[in-house]
RNA sequence: GGCGAGGUAGCUCAGUGGUAGAGCAGGGGACUCAUAAGCCCUUGGUCGUUGGUUCAAAUCCAAUCCUCGCUACCA
């Protein structure tokens, strides 16, 4: 039976180029998923957009001395070409600052307003006078009050680490115009977790035994030290405007605005495919499988306050009024990828970004290496050395060499797949675990355990090789021709199988390998970004066409018979070299 | 400080009560279809430490040490 699949995927705040941490913490596992869950024929909604909103944008624009706009808009296209490029099939992956998003955000603000989870307090919050305006947190700088540092920031001390509250720091001061900011009054419109927890607490003990522990145990223990209320609302200019004219002055919160994406973009991917409720079926069909794929610094916001979000909105533009919105299915955190054993750090040049790996290296060659080193119960580590010997040892060596060696000896000696005489045990044995591996890697990737599920899959080929060396062919062929056919086809129906099984984390090579073993039709639909026009605006998406895409996760013959194009290798061997050159280049 | 996760072969990790595993790296060998890839054999671990429960503990319990993370605007 078919299901629905919503794969909703992180927001990245459009400050910064894509890095191998986002890539290994949400977007990969991600694309994985909905790739397996399309081969299979559930239908998948994966939905994903650039963070347009929020301070991380606005530093950077002062610091750059340009608008907010202009940063989000270069790194929203930035984002759109390194995910086309690495292969994140989203079936639309579009932003914050659309029409479309900024109505959902505002009518699910009216809807909790009017279901009584939103309340109104007054807070005090620093206020630049020189710029006339309300300063956010991480505007502020000043002394520390616990070890006397004199630029510690709004939010945290860089020197002693400890977390600060803006009105604690000694002799505040605007990071933005230098001036003394002075403290205010001012109102806030708060969600009300304080009355949702009880309705939170309850779905955090349903049913949860296919979460992470971490994940779990982590948000368990978060509900049950309290939740209190939570400000939806800021004094800034950057960001959606309250749907009341009382409030001109007043944004919607990022953190509250960011996660109704999910939503919003399932909303918009209805409206670009010509059926507006289209996405009703993952929102609202309790079967709908919604999963949520973040990292560890996400959980609390898609385990605890979206699910609150949800469930005090109720219901949107719903046709039943017993409906209710789906809360997350699962939300399969990662920890975190470190680079060589280090943090991340933009500053120190601690960092690779997509778009300069993709400039050096096939996106398959980094699928495959961050897949195996995806930090699904631990923090992990991206080596260069690893990446290199792993692409050359695992990937070219066991699983391409296996394809271009039957490919190339098949192609010389009969130039089509080969009919097979009587099957024999060996035979038999690996056909029976081509056809096992659909049931093994296909589990591993429903539970989404990524990294067993490469595992498993290359097992595979690793049994395959062993078959080739007790058959070898290349003997057989001098004394029976057809002894070595029987052995090249059972070869081949494995890498048939492979070429299905390895794609949702190989896509490219699989759709090349498929085209060299004869089939027409392509394994995955086709990706590209499109310009929209919503109410006006023009914008670019990533979108996904899925209608080309007819290929099972299931066992299938290849025919007998069938002919073959001549092979090219599937992957490059990387010289060990170029270990020196990148950690060289890291120096820099 | 509070909370969470992790500590198993040189490296990356699997293994939740029944004789310690995989891949890579190291050593040896046979083959030659293949991107000198692949295959066979092999070296290597007192499962962080201490104590307890049990016929039996990497696995359960307690204590303890170490690492990382989260702590409410960095995947």
């Amino acid at each position: 039976m078919t299901k629905k699949i919503l794969v909703a995927v992180a927001w990245p705040y459009a400050n910064g180029d894509l890095h191998i941490g986002h890539l290994a913490g949400a977007y990969l596992p991600a694309d994985i998923y909905a790739r397996y869950h399309r081969l299979v024929g559930n239908d998948v909604l994966m939905v994903s957009g650039s963070d347009s909103h929020g301070t991380p944008i606005t530093v950077r624009a002062d610091q750059e001395g340009v608008s907010p706009r202009e940063i989000f808009e270069r790194f929203h296209h930035r984002f759109l070409e390194a995910q086309r490029d690495i292969g994140i099939s989203y079936d639309l992956f579009t932003h914050t600052d659309t029409p479309n998003h900024h109505k959902v955000a505002q009518d699910i603000f009216t809807r909790l307003l009017e279901n009584g989870y939103l309340y109104v307090e007054k807070q005090q919050q620093y206020y630049s006078e020189l710029s006339q305006q309300f300063l956010p947190d991480r505007y502020i700088e000043g002394t520390c009050p616990h070890c006397g540092y004199t630029d510690a920031r709004g939010d945290q001390c860089d020197n002693c680490g400890r977390l600060l509250d803006a009105l604690e720091l000694k002799n505040p001061r605007s990071k933005r115009d230098g001036s003394t900011p002075v403290l205010r009054e001012t109102e806030h419109f708060f969600l009300d977790l304080a009355k949702l927890e009880p309705a939170v607490r309850a779905y955090l003990e349903r049913e949860k035994e296919e979460w992470r522990p971490n994940v779990i145990k982590f948000s368990q223990n978060y509900v049950k030290g309290g939740l209190k209320g939570r400000p939806i609302t800021r004094d800034i200019e950057w960001g959606i405007p309250l749907p009341l004219d009382k409030y001109p002055g007043k944004r919607l919160y990022v953190w509250f605005e960011a996660v109704i994406g999910y939503l919003s973009a399932s909303i918009e991917w209805s409206k670009l495919v010509g059926d507006p409720d289209a996405w009703k079926s993952w929102w609202y069909d309790p079967a709908a499988l919604d999963v949520y794929f973040i990292g560890k610094d996400n959980i609390p916001f898609h385990t605890i306050i979206w699910p609150a979000e949800l469930i005090g909105i109720e219901q949107l533009y719903a046709d039943d009024p017993a409906q209710r919105l789906n809360l997350p299915y699962d939300v399969p955190a990662n920890e975190f990828m470190n680079l060589a054993g280090a943090k991340f750090s933009k500053s120190h040049g601690r960092m690779i970004s997509v778009p300069d790996l993709l400039a050096r290296y096939d996106a398959d060659a980094i699928r495959y290496y961050i897949t195996v080193v995806l930090p699904e119960t631990s923090d992990s580590d991206f080596y260069w050395d690893d990446f290199i010997l792993r692409n050359n040892g695992e990937l070219v060596g066991v699983w391409g060499n296996l394809a271009h060696r039957v490919l190339s000896f098949t192609y010389k000696h009969f130039g089509a797949v080969p009919e097979p005489g009587a099957l024999a045990d060996a035979d038999l044995a690996l056909l029976a675990q081509a056809e096992a591996a659909f049931v093994t890697v296909g589990e591993r990737l429903a539970a989404r355990q990524f990294r067993a599920g490469l595992t498993e899959a290359m097992a595979l080929a690793r049994e395959a090789n062993r078959y080739l060396e007790i058959k070898s062919p290349w003997s057989q062929i001098k004394q029976d021709r057809a002894a070595a056919g029987t052995s090249l086809y059972v070869a081949l129906q494995a890498i048939n199988a492979l070429s299905v099984l390895l794609s949702p984390y190989l896509p490219f090579s699989s759709e090349q390998l498929r085209r060299d073993l004869g089939h027409t039709t392509p394994l995955f639909g086709a990706q590209g970004i499109e310009e929209v026009t919503a109410e006006g605006q023009v914008y670019s998406v990533l979108r996904y066409d899925p209608t080309l895409a007819t290929v099972r996760w299931a066992y299938e013959e290849l025919p007998i018979g069938r002919s073959l194009a001549k092979p090219a290798p599937l992957f490059k061997k990387l010289d060990e070299a170029l270990i020196e050159e990148e950690l060289a280049r890291m120096e820099k």
